[in-house]
DNA sequence: AGGGTTAAATACTGACCGGTATCAAAGTTT
DNA sequence: AAACTTTGATACCGGTCAGTATTTAACCCT
């Protein structure tokens, strides 16, 4: 190692634009924002991530290898799919230490708008994320909580569909119950005839 | 009348911004370029709409006067439940000359970024358009279309929500048949049971 | 101790933003 | 025709943006 030692902590730049760009969206925070919040200049964000489309990039992989794994491992616990998404709800969208809504859903709204790079990143996200569904949806299958016949590609697209609204919505202060009891009632239309809902739907 | 003659086409202008607003969003446009496509200055635009509040809030009202109007009327045709929808499709969102999406959806995303009187015609136009689903439930209920016990204040918020999601998906370049299918797929919660879905859900 | 190398900070570029001051053009009224 | 009133266009204001050139500081190695 030869030169000035290095005092920027990419840990916490990073962290700090996650938490930036998931409360107040892509359009709603500026490099130079940025920087003024992790405490950085700009030429050193910038030679640690190359610009903009670089620093989008490398927040969206951050939170693929947080938040969405831990979606993974929770729909991993294998409860029963109503189950499931309730319990979903209580913990990744009420009781959260997060800020609300979806970095993800941040980034696909504003597709047209990100760099190569980030859109690339979004790619990824969204195939893993929907494998991560389609995984579950197979397993719930299985167990016969959803209906024989479903097309488990077209309703991990669905589901991600009503999650994507639900954060969209969640981040510009919808009511959360309402919220939850709109995407509770959207994924009936798997469930089983015999499961399948009358009214009601209590929200989790 | 006195002094010089105005030469400023407030229609065409309005419905310029309209356009505008409508395929790139609240984000996607400013005032600058309002005036370039309008091919009007910016004090003109100033004197007659205030600002771009004034503007914004004058451009939705004419989009309620005009196609919140024309979902009216066609609600109004008193079709089935299911194939209300469909034509709806159809007619709104596949063989449509008009942008692709909702200028009402992008609004309500940018909500939190508007000017008062965007706000106020933001919730007006929101009111009015839940309230004309809202009727068009009652009378499919009526007719027996749709589960006795349906909510209609519920189901027609739920409906709201998931056009707003196709409107919002399908002007960021969705892919339409899925997004129809996705909303038709999402409104069975309500038929009732006997026509309540298996699989399938052609697209219109 | 001094040259080489790397990082950090300041300050800049050019562009665009929303909004406005200023002034000339084009009418009506007297 | 002169006074008056309203419109329109140019050019500007201060501010923010993404991105960068330049200088200064800090360290290793010889």
């Amino acid at each position: 190692m030869v030169g000035r030692p290095k005092t920027l902590d990419k840990e916490h730049a990073l962290l700090t634009a996650l938490e930036g760009y998931w409360r107040k969206g892509v359009y709603g925070m500026s490099v130079n924002e940025v920087c003024r919040r992790a405490c950085i200049s700009k030429p050193g964000l910038y030679r640690e991530f190359g610009g903009e489309d670089g620093l989008l990039a490398a927040v969206l992989n951050l939170y693929r290898e947080t938040v969405v794994a831990r979606f993974k491992e929770h729909l991993e616990g294998n409860h029963p799919f109503l189950e499931s998404m309730q319990l979903f709800i209580k913990t990744f969208f009420r009781e959260t230490g997060h800020p609300p809504g979806c970095l993800l859903a941040e980034y696909r709204l504003a597709y047209q708008d990100l760099g190569e790079a980030s859109k690339r990143m979004v790619s990824v996200a969204v195939e893993e994320y929907r494998g991560i569904l389609k995984a579950w949806l197979g397993r719930c299958k299985k167990r016969g909580e959803i209906a024989e016949n479903t097309d488990l590609d077209f309703a991990a697209q669905y589901i991600d569909t009503q999650l994507f609204q639900a954060a969209t919505v969640t981040s510009r202060g919808g009511d959360r119950d309402l919220i939850a009891q709109n995407f509770l009632t959207s994924i009936r239309v798997f469930m089983s005839p015999e499961t399948t809902l009358a009214k009601g739907n209590e929200p989790a």
